[in-house]
DNA sequence: GTTTTTTACTTGCAATTTGCAAGCATCTTG
DNA sequence: CAAGATGCTTGCAAATTGCAAGTAAAAAAC
């Protein structure tokens, strides 16, 4: 017989897309107040659970862990042997996820002109 | 007496900043599934409560309700006389809506590339 | 080599936010 | 003016958030 008809399309990690447009399958994947700032400590080359906790916005430890695992489900990050020759993991971006650079850059260039009280910050 | 010191950055509706850092300003203002859809939907030249609730997303009318009223107070969008003649008012994003432009343009060209399943809508 | 500290989480729970349905004033249309 | 259409608000269940506490393994200190 017909493989099962799902008729709603998907997005790489399997949930079912809102809709077909892109903004809304990013939202979907990144769209909450915390998973781009991980992402941005990850693009200054952060990678241990404890640097993103140290970053000032103070992230849960309960949110941190379910926004990375998110992150390797969508394959946005990867888990690597830490580069201190311990036995821990680390995490690092992927290509699609160093690819959302350009969506950062837009979104500081953003708030760096209409919101003065915002500073770069220098990784 | 001295002027009472907040010592927290604010952004421009008065809010404190989680960090001085703009990319958490922008998502304090615009990190959630919803807010960004409205503001692309702005700029395919919807205005009427009733447009916004017509995209596929189905956002439902009480996130609409708020998620218009935030975009008021942070200076993203105003209210405007519609242009049927009616007396009802529609909603149009303002230069720093406007501005946002760029990063809508690098999620979209982002999803595009790394979730097949996406589309370029059309307005 | 064993106590202590750090790291990387998980769990519990109160508070907030979301989403669906319903309600309700305007407006507009026939 | 009666009947929709529009632009909301309200109520409430379900999901998510955020804070504190707990835990287990790894690393450091002693």
């Amino acid at each position: 017989m017909a493989a099962r008809k799902s008729g709603q399309a998907k997005n790489k990690a399997g949930d079912i897309l809102r809709s077909p447009c892109p903004v809304a399958c990013l939202l979907d994947i990144c769209g909450d107040r915390w998973t781009l700032l991980v992402i941005r400590d990850l693009m200054f080359g952060r990678s241990r659970f404890k640097d993103f906790t140290a970053s000032p916005e103070g992230i849960p430890t309960n949110i941190l862990s379910d926004r990375l695992n998110r992150l390797l489900r969508h394959g946005l990050a990867e888990q690597v042997p830490a580069e201190d020759g311990s036995l821990r993991m680390g995490y690092r971006l992927t290509e699609k996820g160093r690819a959302l650079r350009p969506v950062l850059e837009s979104m500081r260039d953003w708030a760096l002109k209409w919101e003065p009280s915002t500073k770069a910050m220098m990784p």
